[in-house]
DNA sequence: TATGTTATATTGTATATACCAATATTATAT
DNA sequence: ATATAATATTGGTATATACAATATAACATA
């Protein structure tokens, strides 16, 4: 097992963290279990119950583990942890690999172009430039959303249409460009298909869809992206999760 | 101002959160302002700075305020406090309050009845009696859309129509019968209203609408209501927060 | 004027310690 | 066997202290 190091420069809290979310990751610890007791681990890795503290506390705010008082330390149920990450921002892929759904993607178009007004304005910026890229969304062999998505051209100067098939948008936007995401605000209607949608999506025609519209944001404030999308009825049920 | 009490049975950091987070509620201390800093806070009331980290550190996990280590701690931006706010679960009276709109609420029909087979597995209950209320919400003087609620009978058996014309249903639920709220699933499918419901909405037939199916779970694990609700697409657009 | 340095203020990490509160377990009495 | 009391375990609150990391302002120097 990992160990904790003094001479790391990261903190002793933060490492103690890392470890015990290697172990519920791996299931060493499975949900419902209680963890190590505080003075146990405080004993266990030689540093005090209040770093201790700390690294559990954060793990608490995370939804990984919850505590009760006089009892211990759990580690938080499947259940309970789906609800947590439901109203997270991912990816397509990633949410439908998780569901263990079988994912492809066509890239239909890839254009450099002179953004529009609309496009623009969604994007907050100042230049002219955007990308523009037109994906037919595959699960199970199953055709089932049709995405466009603007990106501003300077922040992403570079992009290609092989870089796009070979990896998922987010993932090229943390590990190639470092940038780090923030919030997307998302609005959902009602629609009905049109005769290319409707031929993409292989459905009868007018049949219903929702559309979403996203625009996601970065920690520097900066727009990254805004994407329309159609997702066929039929096979989809978009699903949120509300905390109180 | 309100001020610390040793002698009270509350925690020291949760009076301090309390007194802070009046002073953003009544924007004594406004969207980015400074807090005063911790040495500041641990001075003025007395108490140690690591207690007044401990009620820092609850408003920065609840989204009130934000840290930056060598300059200090600010009171969170109100676009950000509505991006915090947008995926709450809240009722339809409070969000439309908070937008500054006028409701009404026309309940249509209100019964104690057998729960049908899909209702009752909805509910996860064991008895039969349900209480069934149907309303029409209308804002700013123009349906909106239309309610359908379940509510097991044996957790609300005294609810009346009455009670429901007078208060919000959420706090009602709060305040009369001390259930705590946790959490909601929700799923949103697009619709073709039919013309009882175009009819009620004002709408022309086959009008497009979202449907929302919504089930709500006590702390306790219990579910108090399952909820269709459709909406208007024309004046609605369902917008929802994703945080990274 | 520009640039690097120093001082200062702020939050972040870490320790040791003490006692409190809630829960679980064990021992005891009936 | 069952209730009650005592004890141990576990997380919760609170203090005092020291040093690290970061940001800003003041200052010195080329």
């Amino acid at each position: 097992m990992k160990r904790i190091s003094k001479d790391s420069p990261l903190p002793l809290y933060y490492q103690l963290k890392e470890i015990l979310e290697d172990m519920i990751e791996n299931n060493i610890l499975e949900p419902g279990d209680p963890i190590p007791t505080e003075r146990e681990l405080s004993e266990m890795h030689s540093i005090s119950r209040m770093t201790v503290r700390k690294a559990i506390m954060d793990l608490v705010n995370e939804g990984l583990v919850y505590r009760e008082q006089g009892r211990g330390t759990f580690v938080t149920d499947t259940e309970s942890k789906l609800k947590y990450q439901l109203s997270k921002l991912k990816g397509f892929t990633k949410v439908m690999e998780e569901k263990g759904l079988e994912t492809e993607t066509k890239i239909l178009h890839f254009e450099l172009k002179e953004a529009t007004k609309k496009v623009k304005n969604h994007l907050k910026m100042e230049k002219n430039q955007v990308i523009e890229i037109k994906r037919l969304r595959i699960v199970e062999d199953e055709p089932f959303a049709i995405e466009t998505v603007w990106i501003p051209y300077d922040l992403c100067p570079d992009m290609s249409q092989e870089m796009l098939e070979n990896n998922s948008f987010y993932s090229l936007l943390e590990n190639k460009y470092g940038y780090y995401l923030d919030y997307a605000k998302q609005t959902i209607e009602p629609r009905i298909l049109n005769e290319y949608e409707s031929d993409l999506l292989t459905v009868e025609e007018s049949a219903l869809a929702l559309l979403f519209r996203r625009t996601t944001y970065l920690k520097n404030g900066r727009v990254i992206e805004y994407t329309k999308a159609v997702y066929r009825s039929d096979k989809y049920k978009h699903e949120v999760i509300l905390n109180y």
